[in-house]
DNA sequence: CTATTTTATGACAACGATGTCTGAATTATC
DNA sequence: GATAATTCAGACATCGTTGTCATAAAATAG
């Protein structure tokens, strides 16, 4: 049978309440008494059932993350970040799909609450800038965290980077290596980010003192497909550019596969950056100049900042790094 | 407030236990009764409590995935698989990373079942064959599913694909595009199926009369670094292969890198073959000639299986298949 | 038409923790 | 040394469901 708190108690010779204070840490309980209960607890191998505590209790022990992101490695490094901080603090993290575009998507984060009691919520780009599931949130006063939202003025708090600095900082980066007709892709149109990025490069462009030019700009999707299609049109162009910044890795490695297929060298015909610096980057040839985007610790910063209690509305931006491999040059 | 079944039970007109009957879906309730019930449901939005489900009951609507495994797109696709099964289930997924050499891995599994009383878990290899965890699960006689376990004497279900017979056609692809002397890069250690793909390589070989050669051989830890260190030495050999056939698909990335990097035409000078068609396949290039593992539906299927009831242990076996693309040839 | 079985519903305890309240033991204050 | 304040620990209600049991109503059997 289950090993409860009962037991626990029994063995230590204390009250279930007592034990119940040891685990959580509670004022009032002299030492002898503590290391009494947490010997007994070793010795039973005692793990107080989480639906016990959620139901007795104020907290559930319990986040979720809910994200609608077709790049596995973003995924991947966001679950991480978060995962790591839940098993510093203790709690258990509910991952949760999602689809932004689901009319319903508000009604089932909701469901979700109500089921699990979750103590807050980490949401990551683009379900961050769901009005309807904003709404949801604030309507339940549940706390929640975003991650890279697309819109800063929410009365929550947040961590990202700077993505029109990034997507500055790499467009000036090839202005400085020579070039002067950059093509470029967009990102995902559910993204704020993706404006962002566009944003940057226009702006770069600009201080440099080079006409923007709306035909080297195509739109994508965010993944290896759209990344391609749109390198070939870009290259088709009679006056085809000599750089292409995708604004993620994956589209990256999409113009990548095309430059070879035309047997344009890369990165002595046509320069290739992308953005985010997930382990496709350096998985590619060449591996790609890229931003490197701190996915993990901003995932990590996150959920450290649902845990801080009374810090208030905080509103952290990580650092990005450009990091310059062999994809780009003359 | 949280909406309750006493507010339902109320709104409907009838007791706690009627509503708690609909909800579960037992016998016994007059459809009119079932209406109303499913009505007072649907106008207060009620989602039960899984905390109080789970104390209450026999059930906690939740099962848990864990997994160690280092290859990002992998994982991906097995969450997913797991995940669209429970959707359709009304069961919570709750994905568990773990590190199958820590020693204190089955004591963790053990904690996570207690703390959260989950109805069954999936485990993905290499977790599929720590005997620790393994012994842990049956003592507490928790059901569990295993994906891709590298022994199949258990008394659990599992599903799988043939590793011998896919990385035999895999070798047996390449002998008939005329190489002779093939690469292979192990894959990782802990995983059971790395001697399976070694295997399925050498009977390959020997089927057509080739002498195996310790020396193109090399082993490997299913990343892209190990990879592109494998085909380094390979590549260094004074008689180097025509072919490299490594154990996955990030190893073979890493491989196709060397060969870019020392300007190796792929597939003219040298074939390369990977093994899983994760996205990395098609995000590379050339293309990955590579074994279709079907991850995604051996996740699907496992999931079910672990809700399958009454089916007894059922090894099932799903098919893969050999994808041709550009990195082979002559 | 009565006895029996089947269907349908509700009352109430139970699950395993935490929260609140109460009181005893200890320490601090004058 | 008496009183007040603080520390420490336990009794008991409570959270929101499901399981068990009792029983009323309806259907079936004889």
């Amino acid at each position: 049978m289950r090993v409860t708190i009962k037991d626990v108690s029994k063995l230590a010779g204390v009250s279930i309440k007592t034990v119940s204070r040891v685990l959580n840490k509670e004022r009032y309980v002299r030492a002898d008494t503590q290391a009494k209960v947490e010997a007994a607890v070793e010795a039973l191998k005692f793990s107080p059932s989480l639906a016990a505590r959620t139901l007795g209790g104020r907290r559930s022990f319990q986040i979720a993350l809910i994200y609608d992101n077709h790049s596995p490695f973003y995924i991947h490094q966001i679950q991480e970040g978060v995962w790591a901080q839940c098993r510093e603090q203790g709690v258990r993290m509910l991952a949760q799909p999602a689809d932004v575009a689901s009319p319903t998507l508000a009604a089932e984060v909701g469901g979700l609450i109500d089921e699990t009691h979750v103590d807050g919520i980490i949401l990551s780009s683009p379900v961050t800038d769901a009005p309807a599931v904003l709404a949801e949130l604030e309507r339940r006063g549940i706390p929640f965290v975003r991650i890279s939202p697309g819109t800063n003025h929410a009365m929550t708090s947040s961590v990202f980077m700077d993505d029109v600095q990034a997507a500055d900082d790499m467009t000036t980066h090839l202005i400085n290596e020579g070039h002067r007709r950059i093509g470029f892709i967009i990102g995902h149109p559910n993204h704020m980010a993706s404006d962002q990025r566009l944003f940057g490069y226009r702006r770069a462009l600009d201080r440099a003192g080079i006409a923007f030019e709306p035909g080297l700009v195509r739109p994508g999707q965010f993944d290896f497909a759209s990344g391609a299609a749109a390198a070939e049109t870009l290259l088709d162009l009679t006056e085809a550019p000599t750089a292409i910044f995708a604004s993620n890795d994956d589209m990256a490695a999409g113009v990548l596969a095309v430059a070879h297929r035309r047997d344009i060298a890369v990165p002595e015909a046509l320069s290739v950056a992308g953005f985010d610096d997930t382990e496709l980057a350096s998985a590619v040839w060449p591996p790609l100049t890229t931003i490197r985007q701190p996915t993990r610790d901003l995932a990590y910063s996150a959920a450290g900042l649902l845990f801080a209690e009374e810090v208030g509305v905080v509103h952290r931006r990580l650092q990005h790094e450009l990091v310059v491999r062999g994809s780009t040059g003359r």
